[in-house]
DNA sequence: AATTCAAAGTTTGCATGCGAATTTGGAATT
DNA sequence: AATTCCAAATTCGCATGCAAACTTTGAATT
């Protein structure tokens, strides 16, 4: 049984290869996804990137276009705001509860992390700096003892690395003041400070919001810009 | 394209239909699932069976097996606690943002729904208490105007519709306080009082918590009982 | 020139088939 | 009687095949 793929599920790959093209932004939004083309990118059968496309469709990175398939999601400011409201309280409960339940793991781990973090702004490399500033949220939702966090929080973050990426391409950099209340909020953390550290957290993405909020706004109305400009080009060709 | 099944796709019917059976008890938890089982009952073939139990599988109703295919995931206290923690910030969330954004379309359909919920608990029907239930809390995340707020909630929905039909299935009611504590904070909604609701709904989910959590370790105490006693079984007749 | 309609082309969802890996049942051995 | 080992059975993941449904194309009609 189990019919024991080596190590990940054909259907695995394929998922991780098509998220991580829309995520990099090698398919861009609104495309349009072939199982036929992405079987033959992938050298597999369709089987295995229909299921693909399923689990994408579940979490939000792919719809269903009207009657054709499916489209690589839009990214939207409404969605942005959306989900960092969420990520607000999840990530503010996160903190808190690692404050009162994993003081002492906090400290031994936490610094190297924010070492890694600040190299990674030093470094340049966008895929380095995502990464790292992942590492650092994942490991204070492993510090809360409530796997539920994680879970919950793991399609935001698929979400955000589309836009840390996009935007990345745009302004080349991330404000490097995140790694500061990155280690305020380990700081709260080991010093056992549950209402603190909610404070910092919550306060933390808050902010974060705000920043890409402006970012996305522009991405947005570039896009928009695109859109009307080919509409504009298809009417006079045809 | 789009194969068109009429209204649902058989992969969502048959999700539907084992997801159901999970929480009804029909397939009661570490339950071997087999596809070729599923397919023949529900009259598919395997492929949609196979889809099905991967988006089950991804939602954690059932878990791999080691090497023999999934199970039915079981219910334990752990989990329970995780799911609540979340649910308090979530539903917090939604009661604040529902008071800020929607106070009005709050009045209109609220009423219904607290009227609907206390007939259900008079009719003594099992799926109407918990439907009710389930309907109430998500009109409240449709308040919120965020619409990522429910698709969170969801997965710990589904884990709630199990918890609750097991905890019925031996106590044969839900404490029907409930109902008055979903008034008051329908009311706070009502009255655009966002701090006042948030505060009432986070504590309306965590006194369910401390309801639900003394069954639970009842339930898993049993459970356990009885996985003793097969063990036992098992070595007196082998 | 514009409109209508049918035939060809795409693309999908679902069924079936196949090979691989694991478990199981029982025979052979100690 | 217990253990070892091999063959049959089970079960899964993936590939391929097929019919259905939608879109597009192009010709015929007004």
């Amino acid at each position: 049984m189990a019919g024991a793929t080596p190590v990940q599920s054909l259907v695995e790959q394929v998922y991780e290869r098509i998220l991580a093209e829309i995520c990099e932004g090698t398919l861009p939004p609104n495309t349009r996804l072939i199982q036929d083309e992405l079987a033959a990118a992938y050298e597999v059968s369709r089987q295995p990137v229909q299921q693909a496309l399923m689990l994408l469709r579940d979490r939000g990175f792919v719809a269903d276009a009207p009657k054709r398939g499916v489209i690589v999601t839009p990214l939207d400011g409404h969605a942005l705001r959306d989900v960092y409201e969420i990520r607000e309280v999840l990530d503010g409960l996160a903190c808190r509860l690692a404050a009162e339940r994993a003081a002492g793991p906090a400290r031994e781990a936490g610094a190297a992390l924010i070492r890694q973090g600040r190299e990674a702004i030093a470094s340049g490399s966008y895929a380095r700096q995502i990464s790292a500033d992942l590492a650092f949220h994942q490991f204070i939702y492993g510090l809360s003892g409530n796997a539920s966090i994680e879970e919950a929080a793991r399609p935001h973050w698929h979400y955000m690395r589309r836009i840390m990426g996009a935007v990345l391409r745009v302004e080349h950099h991330i404000p490097d003041d995140i790694w500061d209340e990155h280690a305020a909020i380990l700081e709260a953390i080991v010093a056992g400070e549950p209402v603190r550290a909610e404070t910092l957290g919550r306060a933390h993405i808050a902010r974060a919001a705000k920043t890409f909020a402006v970012y996305v706004q522009a991405l947005q109305d570039r896009a928009d810009a695109d859109q009307r400009r080919r509409s504009l080009a298809r009417r006079a060709a045809g």
